[in-house]
DNA sequence: ATGTATAATATGTATGACACAATAATTGAA
DNA sequence: TTCAATTATTGTGTCATACATATTATACAT
């Protein structure tokens, strides 16, 4: 293995500095969020710089999701939330995703939402089942056909029942694996177009043991969901495989007659 | 509750349509990492704008973490890193912690770390062997009195185990628990000064059992290990409840005599 | 071929200007 | 006096221009 030594950058940029400054006020809660930052002209009076660099700096600090710049109106110290600490790893996932990823992600979810689902039921309060039943009834009520309602619902479901965790690094930790279900879904659909959904029956058992704070029903059911649905997983993973192969076939006798 | 709905800011900006714009191709792959872009004033041309508007769109692209920008050498695709795409869970949670996090992540540990260990008795290879052979020596040459190596050390045999997995979602799936661990351990170092760390031990077995390829040990070893740093942790969270109580008593009766 | 000096290039920063929407201030009506 | 409509002000969005300075390429000398 060859190392490579990254150029060094020795004079940072101006605007990078700004960034550095702005971001340790709001780390050290000298700015609280919803708070609204002095106007450009205040800020290059402070840091004694041209309104080209104040702009750019807030610019990458709002691209950081760190601030909220409204349209002529100023600048606000933004209230991070998870979703948005997480934004770049869909950017990611989008551009290194891979087919077998797919197995990856259901290893890991057949690992941690039984889990999950154990703390929910340990933890849940009556508003979230109350969610979770509308829920469930909004996807008894999706024609079957629909698989796009059908999977928002599906991934609304689980997502629901890691909140209910009352756990807030849950969210955090599966996030992952949510940002690369609509992926695999839509995989899942192109392959086995006619394939049945039995989500709702499996959420229905979930959903009843959650609410009776039955930790290892809950446990168990999750565990059940999750191993069912892996198995489609690896159906598909096979067909594509014999997709793949067949195509190759194809390939070499067309290429070396 | 009174629900509110943030202001619609229909028209977006010049340097957002600009970002997204690259940010599509980036995604689309027309922009490859390694690849340069063209110059500023080019994107000027090609867009019809002003240099402001393509440096601010530049500005949050890499902010983003999207593009590099080599100072008066050229903007460039970057290859983003795992490390990157998750850049941003490190200030949320800079400016989210509160001690209570640390049974939320000992628990999520639990739950994930012996599955995340017995996929890497199975797919480990001799490489990455190799590496935590490496980081148990460091380890044990470490003096008992820097807390800091060590405690880098110990983060990194288990971001190891993580890599050794060959399960690419895992090192994202346990980011944020990663993240939260430095904090963690401060927090027990100056509640408990003179705590002393068997962790070396724990890491001996599960290694061997790693080496080994023995599935079954090395989920169990690693259940072992959290199960006693998560012992360790709920002392702290004792000893801090029971400090902050005391402040409590203290501030009452100075306040009302 | 190697190293140095020069020129061309691209980004970094500053300044000034103006459009336009959001807010604040003012005015007018009930 | 209170509320609504109008006006004024403010602050961001965008453009144009200029120059500084580091990087890269070119040419030259050794």
């Amino acid at each position: 293995m060859s190392i490579s030594f990254n150029r060094i950058q020795r004079p940072v940029t101006l605007s990078q500095e700004i960034v550095e400054n702005i971001e340790r006020s709001i780390l050290e809660r000298k700015l609280v969020p919803g708070q609204k930052l002095p106007t450009e002209q205040e800020l290059c009076a402070m840091f004694s710089v041209s309104r080209t660099a104040v702009r750019e700096a807030l610019r990458m600090l709002s691209a950081k999701g760190l601030v909220t710049i409204k349209k002529r109106s100023g600048i606000f110290v933004n209230d991070m939330t998870s979703t948005e600490a997480v934004s770049g790893l869909g950017l990611y996932l989008e551009l290194k995703f891979e087919k077998d990823y797919i197995l990856h992600v259901f290893n890991i979810r057949q690992a941690i939402e039984p889990h999950v689902c154990r703390w929910a039921a340990a933890n849940r309060s009556t508003a979230s089942i109350w969610e979770l039943e509308k829920n469930l009834l909004k996807m008894k009520d999706c024609p079957p056909e629909d698989r796009e309602t059908e999977s928002l619902l599906d991934q609304e479901f689980h997502q629901m029942i890691a909140a209910a965790s009352k756990n807030p690094v849950v969210p955090l930790v599966l996030q992952p694996v949510f940002s690369l279900m609509p992926r695999i879904r839509a995989m899942v659909y192109t392959h086995i177009p006619n394939c049945v959904s039995a989500a709702l029956e499996y959420h229905r058992r979930i959903l009843d043991a959650i609410k009776q704070r039955d930790e290892e029903a809950a446990f168990r059911e999750m565990q059940i969901h999750i191993a069912n649905a892996a198995e489609q997983a690896n159906e598909v993973i096979d067909i594509i495989d014999k997709k793949a192969h067949a195509q190759d076939e194809a390939n070499r006798t067309t290429v070396s007659p």
